[in-house]
DNA sequence: AAGTTCCCCTGTTAGC
DNA sequence: TGCTAACAGGGGAACT
């Protein structure tokens, strides 16, 4: 499910409702969900919620006396209710906290993942750069693409120089640069990257203004519905007409994932 | 070594 | 209608 606007999304959500509240008690129904599971609910119990942060996909809650990490994947999700027990199969861990409301751990496909961790840089030293950091800049992104063989695609979402990107944020990306996401990076000119960079900062930030995109299965925090796939331009957008030149959107398959493209708008590089 | 494919899971949907 | 294969907003392991 979600890219760096939902998480960024649930982050702001979980943010106004659970601050300040303490863990009285853990239930991990399904111990895969949580790395080194070991103690895990004895390091949580009696910790207080403090803040909240992102970093990339990541969710970091910052507690009184370690991090709890947490990574959504594919359809991980949150909710709360008043009641300790298990809501349904798909409720993998639960945590009671100290007003009577349970923040519930929720995923179909049983992707997500938990981690504790002292030190959370060192936790997550293998993303890349954040896009609203002042550090990114059209010359990182340009001295990085130049030693790089991989597609556009697959370049923006491996995780390991700008990290945040999903697939339909590529898929925009893509489209509103005029680039095809085939196009193999190291072919990209300074002023394409430009756009690129432009385009990536530009999206991120329309879609966290919106609360994300709900699409498919996916809604968000407590089933608060997005509304950036509203705003999507080509993603699950496969037969109908380009917003630009009306020739019809065609679904392919890049870097192993579905990808929508206007191959009259987008020409690749070659 | 960098780049690509496979696979973790379950539910939904497209296609016979 | 019913079965089956393909697919899904991710990413790490295994492979080439």
């Amino acid at each position: 499910m979600p890219e760096l606007p939902e998480v960024e999304t649930v982050v702001r959500t979980l943010e106004t409702l659970i601050l300040q509240r303490k863990i009285e008690d853990v239930l991990v129904h399904t111990p895969s969900i949580v790395y080194f599971n070991d103690g895990f609910k004895e390091q949580l119990i009696n910790q207080t919620i403090q803040s909240f942060s992102r970093r990339g996909k990541y969710i970091i809650i910052h507690l009184s006396d370690c991090f709890l990490i947490i990574h959504l994947r594919m359809e991980g999700r949150f909710f709360i209710n008043t009641s300790f027990e298990r809501a349904n199969k798909h409720v993998h861990v639960s945590f009671q906290l100290d007003d009577h409301r349970v923040l519930h751990y929720q995923d179909t496909r049983k992707f997500g993942r938990m981690l504790i961790t002292d030190d959370v840089n060192e936790s997550l030293s293998h993303i890349g750069i954040e896009f609203n950091d002042p550090a990114f800049t059209p010359k990182l992104l340009f001295d990085a693409m130049r030693k790089s063989k991989r597609s556009l695609k697959a370049f923006l979402l491996s995780q390991e120089v700008i990290t945040g990107l999903g697939n339909i944020y590529v898929d925009e990306v893509c489209f509103r640069s005029r680039i095809h996401p085939e196009t193999i990076v190291n072919r990209l000119k300074l002023k394409h990257i430009k756009i690129i960079h432009h385009e990536i900062k530009a999206v991120l930030n329309e879609a966290i203004a919106l609360g994300g995109s709900s699409i498919r299965t996916y809604t968000n925090a407590m089933g608060i519905d997005g509304l950036f796939q509203l705003q999507l331009q080509v993603h699950m957008r496969a037969q109908q007409p380009c917003i630009v030149c009306k020739k019809p959107i065609i679904k392919i398959i890049v870097a192993n994932r579905g990808t929508y493209v206007c191959t009259h708008c987008q020409k690749e590089l070659k």
